[in-house]
DNA sequence: GTCAAGTTTCTTGTATACAAGATTTAACCG
DNA sequence: CGGTTAAATCTTGTATACAAGAAACTTGAC
């Protein structure tokens, strides 16, 4: 053995992104430690980076739990992660070079595709191939690294919405006109329409948690 | 004992940014536990954690190094911050309370103060305390969060600027144009004039960087 | 049957032990 | 005297041991 390999890391990180360990649920060190045949150190360091970027929470002395955002704070996170995009568009549409293009492209291609074929599954992974070819073609890595970063982090909070009614047809037209933008090299234009595509989803996510708070009234 | 406190991975991410453990450098853990008069594995514990936001980086079986950016990364580092301050400004504009305007006008006399006294590093502690204000006056605490956890990271490369001569009166004047824009409530203008104060910052790096390659090449 | 207090059990947080890879040092050859 | 290789040392990465606090359970009283 011997290996810092973020491995580890991601494995729980992917089990809290997919929703099996939902938030406000205790991580227990020992059960994780013999699920991936380690001893409790390794799961701890990992434990650790994961609560640095803010995916989990010590309390003291009741060990690691799935952060639990309220809604307010995901709605916010929504709002920087749209400017955040809005940025890496605008800077995409002013420095994407051929390979960028191309790589757009066939990204929007393939959306395009599985929303013909209503596949909801294809579709949610090619959206995020879409949007991270965007990011790459802002050559500004630190900015990739972010935007890809939160983009993980809001993943368990869009899941959900591809679902509602249109919205994948919707999505796909709203896809359409940032790629015309980018390509034309309209910096605004592009920054203005990836703002507003991001933006939907925060709004959408606030509705959602507002017709269950209203559900959970009236009972 | 028993505790979980962050103060241990506060210590050595001040150090960092502080300057004792320069970039490059390896951090030998060890050391840092006799040093801190604990075992390696609280240590490791806050390794992790930095390792996690960047700060530092493990290379496998080499333990920890100071991460060190390239000039570039750190120019587009200062691009992202330029931008999340920008949209912090231009929501403070929109939605800041009574209080927060006091806190802002506050910490932006005591920044004058400092401005006039030609103390630098007094100035440099009033700057960070007035954007502070100005992120909390966003209303938007994951935004809040983002822009102070990226300050930090880009104390070291910010701390040599406030030197250069006049900076620190060409300084306050912006944050004056800031302050102003701000308490008429004016969104767009308030997000450009924080636009600029920023990537100013990155743009004075660039040179920095510059006319060091300079030297070395000369030689 | 319900609640409270005390005890037991579990879990975390830290220290220490140990194995494997990296680095330094030393010895030997050219 | 320089270079290469092998041994020794050091450092990391992981496992285990142990102490202290939290949760759960039992027992007893009302």
């Amino acid at each position: 053995m011997g290996n810092t390999g973020h491995t580890l890391r991601d494995e729980i990180e992917n089990g809290i992104l997919t929703g099996e360990f939902a938030p406000g649920e205790r991580l227990d060190e020992t059960q994780l430690a013999t699920r991936f045949g380690v001893s409790r150190t390794p799961i701890r360091e990992a434990l650790m980076q994961l609560s640095a970027i803010g995916l989990i929470e010590f309390r003291p002395r009741r060990g690691a739990v799935v952060a639990d955002y309220g809604p307010k704070y995901v709605f916010e996170m929504f709002e920087v992660m749209a400017e955040l995009e809005g940025m890496a568009g605008a800077s995409a549409a002013r420095r994407h070079t051929q390979e960028d293009k191309d790589i757009i492209l066939s990204a929007h291609a393939s959306c395009r595709e599985a929303a013909e074929n209503e596949d909801t599954d294809a579709y949610y992974y090619e959206n995020e191939a879409f949007h991270h070819a965007i990011y790459a073609a802002s050559q500004n890595s630190f900015l990739t690294e972010q935007c890809a970063l939160l983009h993980r982090r809001l993943r368990p909070y869009r899941r959900l919405q591809l679902r509602v009614r249109n919205r994948m047809k919707a999505s796909l037209l709203e896809h359409q006109a940032i790629v015309d933008n980018i390509l034309n090299g309209d910096a605004e234009a592009t920054r203005a329409s990836l703002l507003a595509h991001v933006k939907v989803q925060g709004d959408r996510f606030s509705d959602l948690v507002a017709s269950l708070e209203e559900v959970r009234v009236k009972r």
